[in-house]
DNA sequence: CAAATTTATATCGTTCACGATGCAAAAGTA
DNA sequence: TACTTTTGCATCGTGAACGATATAAATTTG
């Protein structure tokens, strides 16, 4: 059949999509008492790791248009999660700081990864499998980037 | 440390997250001219394969809620892709079916799969190893529906 | 040094995505 | 048949995502 490469079984896009959002729904029962959402969390893991960044360099981290992560931070900033204060040598820069909320929910957060891996193999099994994907999915993302990128020129 | 696993680097969902939506950018080039979103392109997708669906097939076969799909439909049917008409046994039902715009899409978008799968070839370079990801995914999304099910009991 | 360009962030508008809720029709039950 | 429950869809509110645009500050250029 002509039309046979529509069907959405042959999609990689529709699984990835799917997956994104299901492994996002899985975050709930651990990101709902903490109050934050998954791309909240995801801010959180930046500067836990590092504290005290511009939004630019969390808008790359994260792979964020910076018209997304501002008010994602604004929030959060109203969550009282974070602080925004003017860059000193660079005074258009927006220095994104935690604040002792922010700093303390480190601690509360501490166990997800492991809750999120438990619940990923207790329905799926196998852990070599899904570790597999990911030298892969970096693959396809550095790859991707570059074709997205192509097209803004 | 003790912090280790919360290294953004460790997570799977992060890399599904950022290839989801990188995924999607891909498409853009092909749906733009069409003046369609890529969950559009999935509604049409399915409607291809089967015309006049109710909503909750649609909604079933994308892993999406009604209250996500049903705000979807009615801009397609104002951008005059769809029809939405009232079931016949159950009256409860909208049965959604396609426009001659929408049947005529199917010829304008018959070439995108391929497309996109050459974009991403280019500048990946695996295609067997992406498709190996298939299957595993597939294992993911319904070892996920499980256990976001298993929640909302 | 003044003018043009780039950069960092913010704002706006549109489209998802989904939890919560509402409502009418269908199905099940007493 | 009357009553309860379930089902199918819609509406509302909130939080992303992102293209387009705006603005001020830094940088480059003439």
């Amino acid at each position: 059949m002509e039309y046979d490469q529509l069907k959405l079984d042959n999609q990689l896009c529709f699984r990835l999509y799917t997956a994104a959002r299901l492994t996002m729904g899985a975050y709930h029962p651990y990101l709902d008492p903490l109050g934050i959402t998954y791309p909240q969390y995801l801010v959180l893991l930046v500067l836990w790791e590092q504290d005290k960044q511009p939004v630019n360099d969390i808008a790359h981290k994260l792979v964020l248009e910076t018209n997304t992560v501002t008010p994602l931070l604004q929030r959060m900033e109203k969550a009282g999660l974070v602080k925004r204060t003017k860059g000193k040598e660079d005074t258009r820069q927006r220095i994104v700081s935690l604040t002792k909320k922010g700093i303390e929910m480190r601690e509360q957060a501490k166990h997800i990864p492991e809750c999120l891996s438990a619940d990923i193999i207790k329905n799926e099994g196998s852990v070599e499998e899904i570790s597999q994907m990911i030298p892969t999915l970096d693959k396809l993302i550095e790859g991707l980037k570059q074709t997205n990128k192509q097209l803004n020129k």
